[in-house]
DNA sequence: GATATTATTTCATATTATGAAATAATCAGG
DNA sequence: CCTGATTATTTCATAATATGAAATAATATC
């Protein structure tokens, strides 16, 4: 991996031409300076600089180098400054979207406990569960449960993983039967979370065999609580975060099925717009967040 | 200046989310992975890690920072390697634009010997005296004489200073009188170099003193050959780089004035489209046309 | 609560970086 | 053509840094 400082002392030199030049005026010696230069050709293994004791002038390699390294030196320095500047006051308004039933759970609890320690700062509380753009709806933070998007350009933060478990109401198992694999779903109502496409397909894994099934032919909602209360009502077999239904398992409502069937791992993420710069106040309600998720409340 | 090699390890830590994985991924020892992180951070002076012996997350400082430098390491990466990759044969098309009077000048000679030693390459010899975009008018490598431009986007190459001087015919001087100083200058007939405007500013020096003259007002043109000999037939006085009226001057054609007063320094620069890789048949041309104007024949 | 894994620190060693001085090379001016 | 001044590079001794094995501290799992 190439030295940024060589580069930097390259581009000096180039645009002096003169060694002794670039020397005085990054404030080193000549010796420092020669080895940069002469350490970064043989790591690129071209020369860069034409040099006589009295006339420094590039080679198009060196031009071309040059030409192109410029405008990234840039980008670096100002990514790590913006980065280093990283200070101020917690304060402002911070835009906060959330899926509904997470949103509803937690975020009372935790936008009461933040404003205690930062009472300058205003939190706009928004609960949706259809997708989101987070820039052009204008957000500082989206919290989602998701699997992490591929796309290397936007900027998200897994917190930790959310459980999901199968679960149906001891009524419908007495009417239908509990199933015992996962074909066997395929004889029962799946309860589906998308209500767009009424249909989602679930992916259960049980000592490395997997096995897909076709949810929500008949019946699909766009939030985990009325799904969770469609399922209690008798109405299928639903496929929902632990957290949404753990209390209307312990209160009898509810009951898992297909237990040793685990369905692929979902991650409670934190997704920022593309900021330059991260302001301070939403950095610390992230952090604020994930302490509150990891610690006090763990999903 | 940061270390790209920390960044790089950094990012492999956020991404497996282990150090020890890391370490394992890039070949090296826990505790060189733990000192760049911990370097980094002391660097940009801010955590971009969140560390338990059993589990690694990223703040949000280290979120937006990952995902703002993972695409300049990987544009550093590419411009590196695409410059380690300088080999292969000198062979190809060489598309090559210069200044009418320059390219009549040396281009013949440095082309044929350009051949005898590359015999593989085809050379494409265009002269105009005119602005050129060696982009849209798909040019290998362009001549130009003239101030390198400010604009830190394209790529150029200074190869050496082209001196210029004014000149004026004896018979003109006979019947005009020579000038004494520059303000002289506003009652003779200046040709200017440039047809398109008509007019062209001469900035004149001595001695840390400036004047400035306006030009050609009543005759221009765009070729210095053209204006030259328009010199010679007495029109006026012209500013014309010291090669081109050379032999004029030698045969007592053309006079010099005001001698002492010297004209910005032009450079003879070389101009190359914005290439990721320079071929190698281009970079030959150019240092063998560098060596020629340099060491052959001078300027 | 024992165990295994993990991140970090310690410490001795090897490597590299640094600058003053010496050297070699080159251009300008007499 | 020589001298002097400037410049890039090399030398060399020293200071600073990087490195990895082993030890340590911390934590999740069984």
């Amino acid at each position: 991996m190439i030295d940024l400082g060589q580069v930097r002392i390259f581009l000096t030199v180039a645009e002096l031409r003169s060694f002794a030049a670039a020397a005085r005026q990054l404030a080193m010696t000549a010796p420092t300076v020669t080895r940069a230069v002469s350490g970064l050709e043989e790591e690129l293994g071209i020369q860069l600089l034409l040099r006589t004791t009295r006339h420094v002038s590039l080679t198009s390699a060196g031009a071309v180098f040059a030409a192109r390294i410029r405008p990234l030196l840039d980008d670096f320095r100002k990514v790590t400054e913006d980065l280093r500047e990283q200070h101020g006051d917690v304060a402002g308004l911070i835009r906060i979207n959330a899926p509904m039933s997470l949103g509803l759970q937690i975020l009372p609890d935790v936008a009461s406990a933040f404003r205690v320690e930062y009472p300058g700062t205003v939190l706009s509380l928004n609960l949706t569960d259809s997708f989101i753009d987070i820039v052009s709806d204008d957000f500082d933070l989206a919290i989602r449960i998701s699997e992490p998007p591929r796309d290397k350009s936007t900027i998200w933060r897994k917190l930790c993983p959310v459980r999901r478990i199968l679960v149906a109401s001891p009524g419908y198992l007495a009417s239908f039967g509990a199933p015992e694999t996962p074909e066997d779903l395929n004889s029962h109502t799946c309860l589906a979370y998308d209500a767009r496409s009424l249909e989602e397909t679930w992916e259960l894994r049980c000592q490395g065999r997997t096995r897909r099934v076709r949810a929500g032919r008949t019946l699909a909602g766009n939030n985990g609580d009325l799904i969770s209360r469609l399922a209690e009502n008798g109405e299928g077999i639903a496929l929902l975060p632990h957290f949404i239904v753990e209390d209307a398992i312990s209160n009898g409502l509810l009951v898992q099925v297909l237990a040793e069937w685990e369905p692929p791992e979902l991650w409670l993420t934190l997704y920022y717009p593309p900021y330059e710069r991260l302001p301070m106040r939403v950095a610390k309600f992230s952090d604020f967040f994930e302490r509150y998720v990891t610690r006090t409340r763990p999903l």
